[in-house]
This record gives structure tokens, C-alpha cells and sequence, in this order.
DNA sequence: CGGGGTTCCTGGCCGC
DNA sequence: TGCGGCCAGGAACCCC
């Protein structure tokens, strides 16, 4: 599923090819999660950018003020280029650019989202508009983090998973920086040193991944169609039954909240 | 206002 | 081989 690092590999690849160009026709899945998308026809994107897991395309009207067409990926959501669109029963949005080419918006389970809202004005979409620091703010420090995830006593990985204390982390992330700090993901307290500890495994856990192009478990895809290869490199998520690499213990799955955390009971004890 | 539960979706996989 | 049942999972949304 995206996370940050499959968003920011997205935007990264998008922002060439989309900066300058011109909207001038789209349409649409009826869905109300979709619907918004034609809003952009008639602006030009002057440029890509991301915040968590949220795409940010910030449009320039002919007239008037200043546009954000959002898009967030969901789980299965990508966005792909094509000079001509072919028929596809999972196109949920179509832009057509004044160079004759296409963005379209493919998205199998419909959990993405797309809005085109005022520059700035992320009202519509909650998590945004409360959204945490990013990950590689250089203001965000040890004692900062500390004090946002202190903010709530719900379980860490609950805690991360809202977006609120840190952005972009999603179930694969949370999973594997928890591994990494040997925290159990259903930690209610987290202190200063065991914050530092997620907060360096977090960073380098994204930036790792990043560098990999993200992680394709098997629907995420980058704009020109190729997968991610982070993959191969999980230590945690998904591999429940597994020794950990760290211990040799076996990795076990739990659901926590409703989401499936999985984590080594030795390194991370509660 | 924090927190808890529900809902949206569909391909892939499992078991019979 | 076919099929019913179940699962994954981000974030909006609703209610207390």
C-alpha cells in the first residue's frame, strides 16, 4: 500500500512530466471519492508536491486564485501517463493535458481519494488538515516526537498509524521501524530514549525504502509502470512464522485495533 | 474532543 | 475445476 516512500517516488516521476502542462478536459468515476477530479480542467500545474501520503499538484487558474488538486493513493491507487487512454474497468480519473497526453488515475479497490480544493484549504480532508511533521523536517527532534506521541494513550502503532505524531506511515513502516526500536506496537507510553529509538528507525527505515523506489507487495506500481523493490528487504511485515533476523525467535501476528501488527515477542517485549 | 467502531471495495487465496 | 467465504487495509464518518 503507498506510504510515504511510494508517494515520493510517484511525485518524484510525475513532477517532470506534468509541471507547465495544461488541463484542458477530464472526467471521472461517479463515486463522490473520484467526483472532484474534472474541477482541475482549465488550470495549469505549476508544480508537485507531497505532504505524508497526500499528492499535492498545485494548479494555476487562467483567472483567479490558486487550486490544489489533491490525490491520495489509497491501496491500490496509481497514477500513470498514456498518449492514448485505452479502455480500463479500474480508471477512476482522466486528465487530459494541451500536449495530447493523458493522466490517468487507476485504482482497483476505490480506497483512494481525489479533491480539488482551494491552495491550502485541506478542511474537506481531516487527516491532512491535522497531519503531523514530516518525517525529515529537521525541526522534528527526539523531544519534539516525544511529546507528539504523548499526545495520545492510544498504542504507538495505532498512535502512528493516525498520521498525527509523524506523516506518511502506513501498516508496512510502522511494522518494520517498531522491529527496528524493539517497541511493541502496542506500547501505550513511549519514553524520550525509546522515542529517539522510532523516530532514528522510522527515518531510515523510509529513506531506505525510498532509495528502492518503494515497496511492491503487489499492486503498487510507479508512474511508468515499474515496481518497487523494498520488498526484499523486510524484516517484519508479512513475515509472521519467520525467525527474527535479529533474535531468532518467531515472529508473530496479532490484530491490534483492528490492524494486523506483527512483531518479534522477544525484541519487542510489552 | 479523544477515542472507538463501521464502512467502503475487490482480487487473491484457502478449503472443500 | 468451481465456488463460497474470508481477508487486507487508509481514512472518512458517525456516535458517545
Amino acid at each position: 500500500m503507498p506510504e510515504l516512500p511510494e508517494v515520493e517516488t510517484v511525485r518524484a516521476q510525475l513532477e517532470p512530466l506534468l509541471v507547465g502542462a495544461r488541463i484542458i478536459d477530464g472526467d471521472s468515476h461517479p463515486s463522490a471519492k473520484f467526483s472532484q477530479a474534472p474541477e482541475a480542467v482549465g488550470h495549469s500545474v505549476e508544480a508537485v508536491r507531497r505532504r505524508g501520503k497526500y499528492l499535492l499538484i498545485d494548479l494555476l487558474p487562467a483567472q483567479g486564485s490558486r487550486r490544489e488538486l489533491i490525490v491520495h493513493l489509497g491501496m491500490t491507487g496509481g497514477l500513470h501517463m498514456a498518449s492514448s487512454p485505452i479502455d480500463d474497468p479500474y480508471r477512476r480519473a482522466r486528465w487530459g493535458l494541451d500536449d495530447g497526453r493523458h493522466l490517468v488515475f487507476r485504482d482497483v479497490r476505490r480506497f483512494g481519494r481525489i479533491a480539488v480544493v482551494a491552495s491550502g484549504d485541506h478542511r474537506s480532508l481531516p487527516t491532512l488538515h491535522e497531519l503531523g511533521p514530516e518525517p525529515f523536517d529537521p525541526r522534528l527532534d527526539a523531544a519534539a516526537f516525544h511529546a507528539l506521541l504523548a499526545r495520545s494513550s492510544r498504542r504507538v502503532k495505532t498512535h502512528l498509524l493516525s498520521q498525527r505524531p509523524i506523516a506518511g506511515v502506513g501498516n508496512i513502516y510502522a511494522d518494520e521501524a517498531l522491529w527496528r526500536s524493539r517497541i511493541h506496537p502496542g506500547a501505550r507510553r513511549v519514553g524520550l530514549e525509546r522515542s529517539d529509538r522510532l523516530l532514528d528507525a522510522l527515518r531510515a527505515v523510509l529513506a531506505e525504502a525510498l532509495e528502492h523506489n518503494g515497496t511492491t507487495l503487489r499492486d503498487f506500481r510507479t508512474v511508468d509502470g515499474t515496481k518497487g523493490s523494498n520488498q526484499h528487504r523486510l524484516d517484519c511485515y508479512g513475515r509472521s512464522g519467520l525467525p527474527c533476523g535479529r533474535c531468532g525467535s518467531i515472529l508473530t501476528s496479532r490484530v491490534l485495533d483492528q490492524r494486523t501488527s506483527t512483531y518479534c515477542p522477544t525484541c519487542q517485549a510489552h
